[in-house]
DNA sequence: CTAGGGTTAG
């Protein structure tokens, strides 16, 4: 928007217009005919001012067709001091003379500011035409409507289609396709749509005005659909028209229709010019054919400054930040004169490869050619600099900027959260002046980040209470939030929240919600959003087997993945690695050699350490051990401390002490080890009573300064988590769960359970034994559950570590004995038990 | 006289 123009009143003197600055004669070439006319040849200020001059001395400075064409010169021009001259012109006319010949001046100028982007000028001058009693004629409005659609003046635009329908000029085609395009701008299509509608004889503009307004207004598909009703209607398009469609075939992203327009566009022969040639790269790019759109780039042989920042900006949003600076590096060497917009591009390329040095270079240019100025250039630098690791420099920048905007604040405190400083973080955000939903998005994804799922939450409840509704950035951080909470009525109503606000449910959204309902126990609910969704990606199919793998239908899982492939998905590492724990769970030795083998074979991915590791888990859990050993043996990779640990895993469930050694053994010889195996090897040695060998172990674990992370468990009652830990604890709502508890275990005995002793594994005496594993903290938090939730509420555990034998029994018998469903999802998968049954089989 | 391209943070 225009700020630099000063307006001066509508009546006001203006005496530097007698007194131009240079006393030189004009140029002979622009005094050809009349003076007067000649003033329509200038090229410069300078030539009108000079011949202005000259005019005013011969007497016929004020004559009424010397300013005329003084206005119309200065319009056209479009610059703020033409129009300013112009307008000088203007108002000292107006004090001298009738409103004569008013009429053309006032619509030059209103044309002046208009097409300049004065749209504020153009709206007042309208409205003082007015107040001077000068009726607007069929030339006025488009300009006037013009201003007003620049500037989103819905008021001012509706109150000129008023005043245009009362002189009765509704109807003329100029007219109606300017209310077409104010209405679009505003956003009103529908008030559009009718003036469309209404019209008799509709041109070529009327349909690209309409297109245009659809294509803009996130309603891309109508206007490409409009544009084949204008091609059936037989109306031939222009580059404008095609402009306008090939960018809304840019935002569907829909190759198919993007190649049918451009099948068009070969057959209609509309010159292609250097708009289009942008609008189809952008195209392409949107639709992901980057190679397509690099082709048309290279072959562009004029290409400007757009051209270059589309590009830019395509691959920096495509994550193709190489690619972007070596096109900046063409631009630079033989290009256009890189602006603000191309740095921003480059900017945020260096950020995203973390290139410190060339981020530097961006700098310097920004600095050599005073670019520092626009906030949005010292936005992109912080964020850059913060993403390289900088932060001196991003905060250096930051304290220097003149007018930080909310984005300065959220880019810093975003570095701040990426680097894990999360409570400078924090402090940044309680000290904003502004804070905005992006603002809250980054400390709610700080906090799931920080593993604080539920502070994470109650931040998005707090955000609401402020009257903020959360968009589909905040619901992901929230759906994986109550995912990781495994707390199921939560994620119920977060995708109640989302259904009910109509947040716009993009792939990423839905892939959270299908993991959210999975990791919740619930994976009708996640098929259900899965078969909803419009488009999928790997991650989305990847989030659907995992949901099959977690409640161990292991069939679904393998036909999903077989789903996915026909649709022309193609996979990538990570849906393997769901697919072969999908077969870990239910024992698919077979499938799952199959699928490792086909990874290589059929899909091109050669096996990671990874699917290596869910291969000896497979192997492992079904109790081939020497098949996972083999393995193991002949990776082409050194095994790490997971594969060793994965293996120590399967030789608990199996006893097998004398693998385990082995792969102790192994292990050892690691440099790098995980915390978490030696804790696995001492529960080895401690079910095999190789008391001696858990002493040396945690002797080891306690010179390291591990400690055994505790077993505990959390359960949703009434939108309240409540958590349990091993051991338990006396509290009075607590204390009345111990009773229960104690009930539960009396039952167990009566019905002839012997407990499981191997399950404890502390060198304690087995009475002491008997006593912990009566108070794993499963148990604690069903007994709550049953106590804290009516009669038929099935009840829902997550646990932090995996479940003990022990412990499943017990689930089980009270899921018979008390008629109730219980679910528990350990850290590896889901059993829900139901009449004195798992779902697991009791294989897992 | 009316219609068309590129812009930072989560």
């Amino acid at each position: 928007m225009a700020t630099t123009l000063r307006l001066s009143p509508l009546v006001s003197a203006a005496p530097s217009l007698a007194a131009p600055t240079t006393q030189n004669e004009p140029k002979t070439t622009a005094m050809e005919t009349s003076p007067t006319g000649s003033l329509r040849n200038c090229k410069t200020m300078n030539e009108v001012k000079q011949l202005h001059c000259h005019i005013t001395k011969t007497g016929h400075g004020s004559k009424p067709s010397t300013v005329t064409r003084l206005i119309s010169t200065c319009a056209e021009m479009g610059t703020s001091e033409s129009l300013e001259y112009a307008r000088k012109a203007f108002d000292l006319f107006l004090g001298d003379q009738e409103t004569k010949g008013m009429l053309f001046m006032c619509n030059s100028l209103i044309r002046g500011y208009a097409s300049a982007g004065f749209s504020d000028e153009a709206i007042l001058l309208y409205v003082q035409m007015a107040v001077r009693g000068i009726l607007p004629d069929k030339f006025t409005f488009p300009f006037a409507l013009s201003a007003c659609s620049k500037v989103v003046a819905f008021c001012e635009g509706v109150q000129l289609h008023g005043a245009l329908v009362k002189m009765g000029l509704e109807g003329d085609a100029f007219i109606d396709n300017s209310l077409i395009h104010f209405y679009a701008e505003c956003g009103e299509l529908d008030y559009g749509r009718k003036v469309f509608d209404g019209m008799s004889e509709r041109n070529i503009v009327s349909w690209t005005s309409l297109i245009c307004g659809y294509a803009r207004r996130n309603s891309p598909r109508e206007a490409v659909s409009l544009f084949f009703e204008m091609v059936a209607e037989g109306f031939e398009s222009n580059s404008v028209t095609m402009v306008c469609v090939i960018s809304a075939c840019a935002k569907l992203k829909d190759l198919k229709l993007s190649e049918r327009v451009c099948a068009y566009l070969g057959e209609s022969g509309v010159k292609v010019n250097t708009l289009m040639v942008n609008a189809l790269v952008d195209m392409y790019m949107k639709c992901g054919e980057t190679d397509a759109a690099k082709r048309i780039f290279d072959e562009c042989v004029d290409k400007n400054l757009v051209l270059y920042n589309t590009i830019l900006s395509n691959y920096v949003r495509q994550g193709l930040a190489r690619e972007a600076l070596s096109v900046l590096d063409e631009m630079m060497r033989q290009g256009p004169r890189a602006d603000r917009v191309t740095l921003l591009s480059a900017i945020s390329a260096c950020a995203q490869l973390g290139d410190s040095l060339s981020g530097k270079c961006c700098h310097g240019y920004v600095i050599r050619n005073g670019l520092e100025g626009w906030d949005a250039i010292c936005n992109a630098m912080i964020d850059m600099y913060m993403k390289c690791g900088k932060q001196e420099m991003a905060c250096r920048i930051f304290d220097n900027m003149l007018n930080r905007t909310v984005v300065s604040w959220n880019s810093v405190i975003a570095g701040f959260v990426r680097s894990g400083a999360v409570k400078s973080a924090w402090q940044m955000f309680n000290e904003m002046p502004t804070s905005d939903l992006v603002s809250w998005n980054t400390m709610i994804g700080a906090l799931v980040q920080e593993s604080m799922f539920e502070e994470a939450i109650e931040l998005f409840r707090v955000m609401q209470a402020e009257g903020i509704k959360g968009d589909r950035v905040t619901m992901v951080e929230v759906a994986s939030s109550c995912g990781y909470l495994g707390a199921l009525d939560l994620a119920k109503w977060t995708h109640a929240y989302i259904e009910k606000n109509k947040i716009d449910c993009d792939m990423r959204l839905g892939t959270a919600l299908v993991d959210m309902f999975a990791r919740c126990g619930d994976p009708q609910s996640a098929m259900k959003v899965f078969d909803k969704m419009r488009r999928r990606d790997v991650s989305t199919w990847t989030a659907a087997i995992g949901a099959m793998a977690m409640e161990g239908n292991g069939e679904r899982a393998l036909e999903l993945f077989d789903e996915m492939i026909r649709q022309g998905v193609k996979p990538d590492e990570v849906v393997f690695v769901a697919l072969l724990t999908a077969c870990s769970h239910v024992g698919f030795v077979e499938q799952g050699w199959n699928i490792f083998r086909s990874m290589k074979s059929v899909h091109g991915i050669s096996p990671h350490i990874v699917h290596y590791g869910c291969m000896v888990d497979l192997l492992g859990r079904a109790g081939l051990l020497e098949e996972a050993v083999d393995l193991v043996k002949s990776m082409p990779m050194d095994p790490n401390d997971v594969i060793w640990g994965t293996l120590l895993a399967a030789c608990r469930t199996h006893k097998n002490v004398k693998i385990a050694s082995y792969a102790a053994e192994q292990m050892s010889t690691l440099s790098t080890q995980r915390t978490g195996i030696h804790v696995l090897l001492s529960n080895i040695y401690a079910s095999a009573g190789k008391w001696d060998d858990v002493a040396k172990v945690r002797l080891h674990l306690k010179e390291k300064g591990v400690h055994k992370v505790p077993g505990s468990s959390s359960i949703e009652v009434n939108g309240m988590i409540h958590e349990f830990t091993s051991g338990g604890d006396t509290n009075t709502e607590k204390s009345q769960t111990a009773s229960m508890l104690q009930e539960i275990n009396f039952r167990l005995r009566e019905a002839g359970h012997v407990p499981d002793l191997d399950n404890v594994l502390l060198d304690v005496d087995d009475k002491e034994k008997e006593y912990l594993l009566s108070r794993h903290s499963e148990k604690l938090a069903i007994a709550f559950g049953l106590i804290g939730t009516g009669q038929r509420v099935p009840i829902r555990v997550v646990k932090n570590l995996r479940m003990c034998s022990d412990c499943h029994f017990f689930a089980k018998f009270v899921s018979k004995i008390y008629n109730r469903e219980i679910t528990v999802r350990d850290n590896n998968r889901f059993h829900f038990f139901r009449q004195g049954l798992c779902s697991c089989g009791d294989y897992w």
